[in-house]
DNA sequence: ATAAGCTCCGTACATTGGTACGGAGTCAAG
DNA sequence: CTTGACTCCGTACCAATGTACGGAGCTTAT
């Protein structure tokens, strides 16, 4: 079997070799021993931990905190579930916030729906200071 | 009345005289000439200004869409509107989005509130690769 | 008239999650 | 052995919305 290199694991993953230095870099992955003669290559535990992350990002975690839960592993589920519930309140609030815009852009638009006169327009008016 | 400098139209206003700066380079508002000797002073209009891009702005809106809605005063109604439009159905789409998350995140969590044993943590599972 | 405080201007930095570039080394195929 | 592809590494750059800094000039109060 041929060693995985960087862009091997980059094509199985569908990601960006340079978004695997990236997360190197910032020391979400380790990067392997560079051998003596060669490249790098990639064990499989540096995928698992790559698919942990983007499945982490899916659940809206910055990669910050992911190198939070990363740490957490084999830590005690209280802390990972910590963190789980100030991300949830945080989704909460930014939900609330979209609502809030969502109401006000319906109602604006229901205004120029109501319009008949294209010369001047609700929202425009809306915005203007008084 | 004293001349209305860049400091005070901040206090005025509640926002950083860089800010203000900041929004002269990006073209969004006018840089006043500057006198043959003195500082500049800001005219009623610039401030009627910056309230519409605040106002604008705490409706989702971002600074080069402002720049659009304040080019667009005195046009018809129409375009106004669609711009509006579009950023509504941008604001569903991310509500959307949030709702995905925080259901994942409530069934984790109540899972978590149903694990007794603090040693192993079932959202750390879900992101493991099986 | 001098010090404190303000303006002006250009530039750099912050955040988040990457992407791009350039040169040097290395490997595999012909 | 040469060519093309790939790796490695450091550094710069992207979006968006500001914030910070440093030095020089100007104003106002004492």
């Amino acid at each position: 079997m041929s060693p995985r290199t960087i862009s091997k694991i980059a094509k199985e993953l569908e990601i960006n070799i340079e978004t695997i230095r990236f997360y190197e870099r910032k020391g979400l992955i380790d990067q392997p021993e560079k051998p003596a003669q060669g490249y790098r290559h990639y064990p499989d535990e540096t995928l698992d931990r790559i698919r942990f992350i983007k499945r982490a990002q899916e659940l809206g975690f910055t990669l910050d905190e992911i190198q939070n839960l990363l740490s957490l592993n084999d830590h005690p589920c209280g802390q990972v579930q910590a963190l789980a519930e100030y991300k949830l309140s945080a989704v909460k609030a930014k939900m609330a916030d979209l609502q809030r815009l969502d109401k006000a852009l319906e109602e604006l638009l229901s205004q120029c729906r109501r319009n008949d006169d294209d010369t001047h327009c609700p929202i425009i008016d809306s915005l203007q200071p008084k």
